[in-house]
DNA sequence: CCCAGCCTGGTTTTT
DNA sequence: CCAGGCTGGG
């Protein structure tokens, strides 16, 4: 085992002591600072202290920090990054870094440079709502067949194009595009793609692949700057590299060109992004642009058990195309792996719950020390019901997040028309809500007026030759909208970002409507609003407190600065407090994170691996990685788990084992909770299934389910802990639950989840029609 | 133009 | 099962 920091200190000139704390193969990649180099680096192998001392190191051998650049896959992973960095080298030197996921470091690139591009400088970033509702204005407007062109597929052929730097006139040109979207029915995507990139140009606005495929010709098309950022950026790192897409490998390299300083750490085992566009070609192709290069593979494990680290090259021993290596470790042999067989997903939610139960009582877990990982968000539901039974709290992270719900999009879109009034989706979502008399018909007059000349659906109402195109109530009401969003951007020059949300929230009526709103709805939408404002604050408050990056600049507090940070957050962002909180998320969540206990779940083919990957290999083995990634994520403890059947669109469906446990049910598997059956169910032998080699499932597996919904029906609702007040916001045994100030006191009589939105609502019954709702930690109420 | 209430379609992962 | 679309009455 290594040597912690702390130790070495004390024996070490504290100015390199770090470096005494990696094994030969660490040190030499951490050392090796000029010229290009790839990292190998296995799942526990030390990649992240790798690349951390590697930046450390980098500043402590006087390199100015602010010529290092870090690319990471998420805002966590660079988060946690500086503050290691911080230990090492002092926040002076970690707050001048560049350090961010590619999406937010070249937002900030093109906000800076957009200009040069015809881009204003608060442009949108459309995320998918956004981009999807665009496609579905853009088929409805060409006429195409609904049947044949969906949003989804539109958006997910512009998005792969992107990823590959296709452009619109490229993507009309190719014979190869062609016959595929002749072949899917899809004629007429040249037209669509062109016309969704001119209208988000007209919007002054960008999709996530813009952010890329822009950058990319912002450097590629315009030496000067791309001169400016390469001398910057003298030093570049990129984690998880085998995630990256064609376009993110374009920028790197260009950024690279002078000077070749470029250090990629992945591993082509865990390249779980192909869907995204990623490519492990990158890992080849670098090897091809890089000869030079110093390559360094890192094997030793120094995360999991022996026996975790055995199912783990078993695993990943079923694919065929692969890089040759295989990791290893000196660590304990550990526990078992367990394998759980449930009859249904309530079953198997259960026995999750009990076996964390005991692993906590016996091995002494807390509860953050749990992580529980599936392949979809929607198999959350089963788990977190049973978590709230048994009163453990818990956190989802992933699914729909705080920024994606309808009120707070709602003031968001406000606040994005005033800072880029020609942002057509922001508009179009807000124009009439609250309701002033604007419906479709004059929406879709001013839109086609807008295709017409070319213009924004802005220009259109605050250009008088056009607007009094208009019928005259609609001029009315259309003028009335253009003067509130006119004054609110100009109060943009003498308030801040917080003042001017408020200001915006009040006078459009929109905090009013929901504050007038006491329905249990009303009342979380409106503390939804609230919440945003304090972010506002908060960031606001930060930024202003922050060091500048660089000599020489200012912290931007502004608006349009804040608009641009919130849309490339995620759920797993939130600096929520994670402690005493068991963990559930989806295994590509759960990439770059380790917990001591781990339960893989929903093991069944059709599930995990998912039902759309069964079509070729290729797809196939991208879900083997991810299941090794799932798997490699566990320290201590592992644990695979299925179910014989489960719930879909509210009907019983029968389920099949994995293929993946039948690949690893030999290695230290121990099976728990299976009942063998007369005739044995299973075929592999080393579990026992209740798959029946006919049917595919028995008549018993039916039975118990049937017996556990009666039995679920029969079970009391939760109890209010002895002595509640309901009059402050105390905190409920049964999972995270916050009472509601305004309410009395009363009983619970019905809990209710509501799909993988989770939204969870406990219904009180005081007198008569009196209702009270409980607010599950930041989770929406629903209906009654 | 707005709302309530029926009907239908969707089945993956995310910056 | 659930969300979003569609319809028909105010």
């Amino acid at each position: 085992m290594q040597p912690n920091l702390f130790d070495s200190l004390h024996q070490q000139p504290a100015k390199f002591g770090y470096l005494e704390e990696l094994n030969e193969v660490q040190r030499a990649a951490v050392e090796t600072t000029e010229g290009p180099v790839m990292i190998i680096a296995g799942p526990g192998s030390g990649k992240t202290r790798v690349l951390t001392y590697r930046i450390a190191h980098l500043i402590n051998t006087g390199k100015a920090p602010w010529n290092i650049l870090s690319l990471t896959f998420t805002n966590k992973a660079a988060r946690e990054m500086q503050e290691r960095i911080t230990a090492i080298a002092g926040t002076e030197a970690s707050g001048k870094l560049w350090m961010g996921t590619f999406h937010a470091i070249f937002a900030r690139i093109l906000r800076i440079e957009a200009a040069t591009l015809g881009y204003p400088v608060n442009f949108s970033v459309y995320d998918a709502e956004d981009t999807k509702s665009l496609l579905k204005t853009i088929i409805s407007e060409l006429n195409l067949n609904p049947d044949y062109y969906k949003p989804n597929v539109a958006y997910n052929r512009i998005s792969n194009a992107k990823n590959n730097l296709i452009t619109p006139a490229m993507y009309a040109k190719s014979d190869d595009i062609r016959l595929t979207d002749a072949a899917a029915n899809l004629p007429r995507m040249p037209d669509i793609y062109t016309r969704y990139a001119n209208r988000c140009r007209q919007a002054g606005a960008m999709d996530f692949d813009d952010l890329l495929l822009n950058t990319y010709h912002l450097l590629y098309q315009h030496p000067d700057i791309a001169q400016k950022y390469q001398h910057r950026f003298k030093y570049l790192l990129v984690d998880e590299f085998q995630d990256t897409n064609s376009a993110q490998y374009a920028i790197i390299k260009k950024l690279a060109e002078p000077h070749r300083c470029i250090c990629v750490v992945g591993d082509d085992a865990q390249s779980i992004y192909a869907f995204r566009g990623a490519t492990i070609e990158n890992i080849l192709n670098f090897q091809r642009d890089y000869p030079e290069a110093a390559v360094f593979k890192l094997e030793q494990n120094y995360r999991s058990t022996r026996k975790i680290v055995e199912v783990a090259n078993r695993v990943i021993a079923a694919n065929n195309r692969q890089i040759n290596k295989s990791i290893w470790t000196q660590n304990d042999d550990g526990h078992n792996i367990q394998l759980l067989n449930a009859a249904s997903d309530t079953e198997e939610a259960r026995m999750v719950v009990d076996s964390i139960y005991i692993d906590r009582l016996r091995l002494h877990f807390k509860n953050e020390d749990f992580a529980i990982l599936y392949r979809t968000n929607a198999q959350s539901r089963a788990f977190e019901e049973e978590l709230r039974r048994k009163g453990i709290a818990y956190r989802v992270y992933g699914g729909v997040s705080f920024y994606q719900r309808k009120e707070v999009k709602d003031l968001m879109a406000y606040l994005r028309l005033t800072v880029n009034p020609h942002d057509e989706e922001a508009l179009r979502r807000i124009i009439n809500y609250p309701t002033r008399g604007i419906g479709n018909t004059t929406v879709g007059k001013i839109a086609a007026m807008a295709n017409q000349e070319q213009v924004s659906l802005w220009t259109v109402i605050t250009t008088p030759a056009l607007r009094t195109q208009l019928p005259k109530a609609a001029q009315e009401s259309v003028g009335g909208f253009a003067k509130m969003m006119l004054y609110f951007a100009d109060l943009l020059q003498r308030k801040n970002a917080y003042e001017l949300a408020q200001i915006i929230g009040s006078q459009t009526g929109l905090l009013k409507e929901l504050s007038e709103d006491k329905t249990v709805e009303g009342i979380s939408r409106y503390e939804n609003l609230q919440e945003l404002l304090n972010s506002i604050k908060e960031f606001i408050d930060e930024k202003l407190a922050e060091t500048p990056q660089e000599p020489n600049t200012l912290p931007d507090a502004s608006l349009g600065a804040y608009l641009q940070g919130v849309s490339l957050l995620t759920d797993l962002d939130s600096d929520d407090d994670e402690s005493g909180k068991v963990k559930l998320m989806t295994v590509h969540t759960a990439k770059g994170l380790e917990f001591p206990c781990v339960y893989v779940v929903g093991l069944e083919e059709g599930l995990f691996p998912s039902m759309m990957a069964s079509k070729n290999v290729q797809e196939l083995e991208e879900e083997r990685r991810l299941f090794y990634v799932a798997v490699t994520r566990a320290k201590q403890k592992l644990h695979l788990s299925m179910a014989a059947c489960r719930y879909r669109y509210g009907e019983l469906q029968y389920s099949t084992p994995s293929r993946f446990i039948d690949e690893v049910a030999s290695v230290h598997m121990e099976t728990v909770g299976a009942k063998p059956k007369p005739g044995g169910f299973g075929n592999s032998g080393a579990y026992q299934g209740f798959k029946d080699s006919n049917s595919g499932i028995t008549d018993n597996a039916r039975r118990i389910k049937e017996q556990q919904l009666k039995q679920q029906r029969n079970t009391p609702p939760p109890q209010l802990p002895p002595n509640f007040k309901p009059s402050d916001t105390s905190k409920l045994q049964g999972g995270e639950a916050v009472i509601h100030q305004r309410f009395g006191q009363g009983k619970v009589v019905s809990i209710d989840g509501v799909g993988d939105k989770r939204l969870a609502v406990i219904l009180f019954d005081t007198e008569g029609e009196k209702r009270i709702v409980l607010k599950f930690a930041q989770l929406m109420i629903v209906k009654e």
